[in-house]
RNA sequence: GGAAUCUUAGCUCAGCUGGGAGAGCAUCUGCCUUACAAGCAGAGGGUCACAGGUUCGAGCCCUGUAGGUUCCACCA
């Protein structure tokens, strides 16, 4: 028996159920299947550490829809979900989670770090996946992957050990940025560049051997001074030209530095003196290489400042710069202090300042490999959405520099390079090296260090499909087809895969990325645990149901904008859920009533073929917009489509025809009714898949206990096939008939407003129209104006006879609908409403004309657009005679 | 310093390849009409930031101005 819909949907109760079904069904999972096309998607894998935001949620609803979309199709969709060991975030939530225990990680040794961390992998890894589960998320759970289980660990070593032999990954001794707080290298992409108020220090270096002569430099960062190995000053610059070559004793140490002289340096900047402190700046780095100057690491890897700095040393880098700029003063070197605002990286992670020093790391060559990655998007092969962010992506890979891959770390993938304690040979290896290849000796260590935990997502979109193994999965479902993300990964991640993809498989990672902007909260801020303005979604889903949260996500935002989140869209949205969900109930109720037969084309009234038409339109509009990724334009289309076309009009048309058994029109209507209820829900259901399923399989059983052929259908909507337009479906003829219709109704209830008649106040209207084709019309839409129009009667005639010349009218295309209401007209409301009419339509023609008489629109627009402005100009001309005769009658 | 993007109804935002300004919420007026008051029917509300230009025609294309947001950037 099948069971009557509850009065309003309560998404709680049955979210969880179908899910499970769909589950059990295993309807998520794909398997090779040469016979159908693949379509495929990785996900962006969450941290293991992570847990549900806006964001997640936003990334994920968006990949859901087209994975649904696109099985509903016919093909073969997989969505390649995973996690992410996330290196440096998870490494410090344990960090903190230990501290506050008391333990300390070094105390732990690697081992037992490591160990806490799979813990730690064991016990969330799984929370954000089971989140993503209540949003509906229709992902091959069975294929779940993480970025290190040993397939990934493979790809990791064969991508590091290729690249390295190809020498395009190498060890060097360069500066890098590095974090004092997290107390490892991190790249330039992690690098937060903030405008700091700083000051301009100005200071004196006395000049060796001339008495009371000085140079002037400027600095922000006065403490480096302790690593000074030059100064440096434009060759050009007629200033300082007989100081070049000369020695200055450095302030505060007993060292002398040479002045030298480098294009570099710009004279107009500062005091066109610059001190070069090789160790501890990037661009003094490059100076000192040109020079061969000695670089000198004054700096702790916490900051603090080492043995060399003398009285300094073991103060911390801002404490040091205090005292020494003291001393400075003291010694009357301190020359002046000015304000200057300036750009400070920061570590984007603990928004620490960020210290450049020289450290022997590991980085990936770049320069070759961003060549066929910048192409890709050149050429079109990869379609970037919003077109826009193809700018950034170039901006980033035409300047792009070597990548800084080693991170001194524990949780992630060691870097497998393995070297020889005895005489320095460095073995990069897939397997563990134990024997020094040059020397015999086995006295070999690992690098200590891990990898950026970048570098194995970098590979993900292959990683997960089995590579470097030659895959059968590999081989049918890659490349992939979309990726979908947040545009502030671009750097990190998305551009890593493209170039990762071309150089280890030859093939593009996938053709597509959809990119989406953040979600910020209701005062455009972002969702932030410091702010704690963020919102919950799954405090969303427990409120207002996973389809309203997924609905509100999606729609009235376009890609890569961001968008800001309010409870009361939610609430539209589950309003929007609700009223499929009664428009629903009220089908399945009238369909139990009833056994219908399938009906043919024949049968099929006025509307009926009217509101199939628009469906066939919807499904193809669209399909054009999936297709096209504009996925907020297609759910505003099937709301409308739903809540004006269906549910407003046609289902309101339709009543009476349900509720007289002896209406002949009746099957044909409970017909009309549930297709196009069945192909509404399938378009509908990638956006709210709970709630249309729910809805299909109740619909299923009433159809079957209605005695109703339901064999079309599936046993669920995820696996039904998504609407084709059909042309039989196609009654664009029809549709002029119904716009007629519903002018005349809208006729109607204005006056019924405007004469302030109740709807309890059942009145006769009359249709009074010269042409037979539109009394043709009205005589067959007749039964509409009970329900519509609380009409007690509709009479349609070709002239006035018998109706009142007090009757109030409505002038619509090529007819006047009457309502004579005796007592109740009031000649002056109708005198005025008719008066405004008549302005508006003298405006329209006045257009019309305007367009249709300048020669230039007429020579130049297209003939379509013409013929549409004619036929408006004739329609208007009309009405407007209706309209004055009317008015000449009332006098 | 470079770049992107935004400025449309009271609020938040849509507006596809240029062809008569839209939605949700809010406001106002009627309705408990037997699917839905989480609803129905209506109404008001916009020189589409400003100034030019291209075009028969500009919210949409081009230039400039103002303001907001964001990204990138090794000028000490």
């Amino acid at each position: 028996m099948a069971k009557e819909l509850e009065k309003n949907y309560n998404p709680s109760e049955i979210e969880d159920r179908i899910y499970k079904n769909w589950l059990d069904k295993k309807y998520f999972h794909a398997e090779v299947d040469r016979s159908k096309k693949p379509f495929t998607i990785v996900m962006p894998p969450p941290n293991i550490t992570g847990q549900l935001h806006m964001g997640h949620a936003l990334d994920n609803t968006m990949q859901d829809i087209l994975i649904r979309y696109k099985r509903m199709e016919g093909y073969n969709a997989l969505w390649q979900p995973g996690t992410d060991h996330a290196a440096i975030a998870t490494e410090v939530k344990i960090i903190e989670s230990l501290k506050e225990k008391g333990i300390d990680k070094e105390d732990l040794g690697r081992d037992g770090f490591l160990e806490k961390a799979w813990e730690w992998k064991a016990e969330y890894g799984g929370r954000i996946i089971n989140q993503l589960k209540k949003l509906g998320s229709s992902a091959d759970w069975d294929r779940e992957r993480f970025t290190m289980d040993d397939g990934n660990n493979d790809a990791v070593n064969e991508v590091f050990c290729k690249l390295y032999e190809k020498g395009w990954l190498y060890k060097g001794s360069r500066i890098v940025n590095w974090c004092p707080v997290c107390q490892t290298t991190i790249s330039d992409a992690e690098v937060l560049h903030e405008d700091q108020q700083g000051n301009f220090w100005h200071i004196n270096y006395p000049i060796v051997g001339e008495e009371g002569r000085f140079v002037e430099i400027a600095t922000t960062r006065p403490e480096t001074l302790l690593g000074d190995t030059a100064v440096a000053v434009n060759p050009e610059d007629e200033r300082y030209k007989d100081i070049i070559g000369k020695m200055l004793k450095l302030p505060l140490t007993d060292r002398e530095i040479p002045v030298i002289a480098d294009e570099y340096v710009d004279k107009e900047f500062g005091t066109g003196c610059v001190k070069i402190t090789p160790a501890h700046d990037p661009n003094d780095f490059e100076v000192g290489k040109r020079h061969n100057l000695e670089e000198i690491n004054i700096m702790n890897d916490d900051a603090t400042i080492n043995q060399l700095g003398g009285k300094y040393a073991g103060m911390d880098r801002y404490e040091a710069r205090k005292a020494m700029l003291a001393d400075l003063k003291e010694q009357g070197l301190l020359v002046k202090t000015v304000p200057h605002e300036h750009a400070v990286g920061i570590h984007d992670r603990c928004k620490t300042t960020v210290e450049p020093l020289i450290k022997p790391q590991w980085f990936v060559k770049m320069e070759e490999m961003a060549k066929p990655a910048l192409e890709a998007v050149k050429s079109g092969k990869l379609k970037l959405i919003p077109e826009r962010m193809n700018k950034t992506y170039y901006n980033w890979l035409e300047n792009i520099r070597d990548w800084c891959v080693s991170r001194q770390l524990w949780w992630g993938h060691r870097i497998p390079a393995y070297y020889c304690q005895d005489c320095g040979e460095i073995v990069v290896s897939k397997t563990p090296v134990h024997t020094c290849p040059k020397c015999n000796s086995t006295n070999m260590k690992q690098d200590p260090d891990t990898l950026d935990t970048w570098f194995s997502s970098a590979l993900w979109p292959f990683s997960t499909l089995g590579w470097p193994e030659k895959t059968e999965d590999l081989d049918y479902f890659f490349p992939t087809d979309v990726l979908v993300t947040g545009y502030d990964i671009i750097f990190f991640w998305v551009i890593r895969m493209v170039f990762s993809s071309i150089e280890q498989t030859g093939e593009l990672p996938f053709h597509t990325v959809l990119f989406h902007g953040l979600v910020r909260d209701d005062q455009g801020r972002k969702m932030s645990k410091s702010l704690g303005n963020g919102i919950d979604p799954l405090e969303v889903i427990d409120k207002y149901g996973a389809d309203a949260l997924r609905f509100t996500l999606i729609t009235g935002n376009a890609p890569g904008n961001d968008m800001r989140f309010y409870w009361e869209r939610v609430e539209a949205s589950r309003n929007f859920a609700n009223k499929v969900w009664n428009a629903s109930r009220f089908i399945m109720m009238n369909m139990e009533k009833a056994k219908i037969a399938e009906v043919s084309a024949s049968d099929l009234t006025l509307a009926d073929r009217w509101i199939l038409s628009k469906v066939n339109t919807l499904a193809k509009d669209m399909t054009e917009n999936l297709d096209k990724y504009e996925l907020g334009i297609a759910a505003s289309k099937v709301y409308d489509f739903i809540w004006e076309e269906f549910c407003d009009w046609y289902i309101e048309m339709v009543k009476p025809r349900l509720y007289n058994d002896d209406d002949t029109t009746k099957a044909a209507a409970l017909w009309t009714l549930k297709t196009v209820l069945i192909q509404a829900l399938k378009m509908l259901h990638p956006y709210m898949p709970f709630i249309t399923e729910e809805i299909y399989v109740n619909l299923r059983d009433v159809l079957i206990e209605a005695g109703v052929d339901a064999a079309s259908m599936e046993e669920s909507i995820m696996i039904a096939s998504w609407p084709e337009y059909k042309v039989d479906w196609n009654f664009a003829e029809d549709e002029y008939a119904v716009d007629t219709i519903k002018d005349a109704v809208r006729g109607i209830r204005n006056l019924r407003t405007d004469m302030n008649v109740p709807n309890s106040r059942k009145a006769t209207v009359f249709v009074v129209s010269e042409k037979e084709n539109i009394r043709k019309i009205f005589e067959d839409a007749k039964v509409f104006f009970a329900t519509l129009g609380f009409a007690s009667e509709v009479i349609v005639q070709s002239d006035k006879t018998g109706i009142a010349d007090d009757a109030v009218s409505a002038v619509i295309h090529d007819a006047v609908v009457y309502m004579p209401f005796a007592e109740l007209v009031d000649i002056e409301k109708e005198k005025e409403r008719l008066t405004k009419e008549e302005k508006r339509l003298t405006g329209e023609i006045k257009r019309c004309e305007g367009m249709l008489n300048n020669p230039n629109f007429v020579g130049k627009a297209p003939q379509a657009k013409i013929d549409e402005e004619k036929a408006k100009l004739e329609k208007y001309t009309g009405m407007l005679e209706t309209v004055k005769e009317r008015l000449a009658q009332i006098g």
